[in-house]
DNA sequence: ACTAACAGTGAATGATGTTCACTCTCTCTA
DNA sequence: TAGAGAGAGTGAACATCATTCACTGTTAGT
């Protein structure tokens, strides 16, 4: 720990302050609100002076973008930690309601971070960064379902299906403490966490509005089936 | 058909070439390159002159928007027709190749259609449109497994589960020649559409990037995986 | 043939991102 | 400790954007 200089510590609140305001304003009004002229009007500065913080309104966003996903992420590492016990099933669930209620909670914000590229620039600019930041969210999914496999709970993809697929290289290097993982702990997070936000992203953009007039019932069955292909035992999701 | 004057079919092109202009600049810019001013000077035009056709840019984009709609509607649907026979599963499958392929090939214009709602008037202004636009696309999917349910194919969610929840009170009348539709036929549609979302969504969002190295593959595997809980053969998605 | 709706113009208003030359103040070093 | 340089902020400017308004021709229907 540094000790930070007045001016570093007042730059740093700046940051904050920004980012925060960036926040409100998108909440309020959508992505098209957030402006370097309304950020700048709220917080008494000039335009002009936020460029000593971020190149660009695409940067401001982009960082309060990975601001985002960390928040999403430690809110289901939360609610996997109090779901405790040493269950994968429970805590998998636990994480998958956190996530829903979190994107319920902050439309905008959801929008933001899981929809369409902005500008198709933050993502050309920094893509190690804009990944990293999408990872932190799933892995903790991830990670359960590679204690799932260690159990031997997992039930493996037919060969017939996984044969000839090299689906992903690289995916071990995000579980901790193994340095290769197996395929169909690789199918298994990737098909549920692709429904997963399947469901979500559909509610919360307001895709299925017209088919479905309780989502969260819908939610919660599709959970329960998922789980019971996993070969969970139903009671266990609760 | 009643003989259009000179004044509407001129009238008729005018909005043909603005949405066409439009979604040009979409694709080749995003969703921010799409401006009242790019479209009038491409036009060679004045930028006022548009508002004789629409009441705003939102009312624009909202118009293509619901072109889109159609537009891919009408593909799912010939891969469909194509797909042929009188095995719902391949033509199911087939419909879901040509979502994807025309998602991929039309990034931007997906983004649309079924990224967040955008700046959240084009929903409050008329959501029964943006509700029908959006239903145009699914309902053929919904078709096939009421077919399925007719054939007595369609494994029926537990009893337990689906009890006490009710789901969806007016999808039957999407479905020709049936005025009531069970349970289990919706349960199947949501589930699959939302999984259908799912995995092409991330995947065009980028979402997937960091995950997944092969998404076609993974696609495909998705699909035999769910062909297989649907109850079908597994070579019957080929 | 006349009247009213239609189509288009050009100027104006107020919002936006970004740049630039300029100050003022703090921090670190010679 | 004095001075130089970096940090932080200002205000004007430019280019873009959506939207409105008064105005002018042109066409369609009575």
């Amino acid at each position: 720990m540094v000790a930070l200089t007045w001016r570093e510590r007042r730059r740093a609140e700046a940051v904050a302050e920004i980012k925060d305001v960036a926040r409100r304003l998108l909440v309020a009004g959508g992505p098209t609100a957030v402006s370097l002229r309304a950020i700048s009007r709220e917080m008494g500065m000039t335009t002009s002076a936020l460029y000593r913080y971020y190149p660009s309104l695409d940067a401001l966003v982009a960082a309060l973008r990975v601001d985002l996903f960390e928040e999403v992420g430690g809110v289901t590492q939360a609610a996997r930690g109090e779901a405790g016990g040493d269950d994968p099933i429970p805590r998998v669930a636990a994480m998958a309601r956190a996530f829903r209620r979190w994107g319920l909670a902050h439309r905008q914000e959801f929008g933001l971070m899981l929809g369409p590229p902005v500008h198709g620039l933050g993502e050309a600019d920094e893509p190690a960064e804009r990944d990293s930041a999408a990872a932190c969210l799933g892995v903790a999914f991830l990670e359960e379902f590679a204690e799932l496999w260690r159990r031997g709970e997992l039930r493996a993809p037919r060969a017939d299906v996984a044969q000839g697929h090299r689906l992903v290289p690289s995916l071990g290097d995000y579980v901790a403490g193994s340095d290769g993982i197996e395929l169909p702990v690789v199918f298994a997070f990737l098909s549920a966490w692709t429904r997963l936000y399947g469901i979500i992203a559909m509610e919360i953009f307001g895709h299925m509005d017209w088919a479905v007039s309780d989502p969260e019932a819908f939610f919660e069955m599709e959970l329960t089936e998922f789980v019971r292909q996993l070969g969970g035992d139903d009671q266990a999701v609760r």
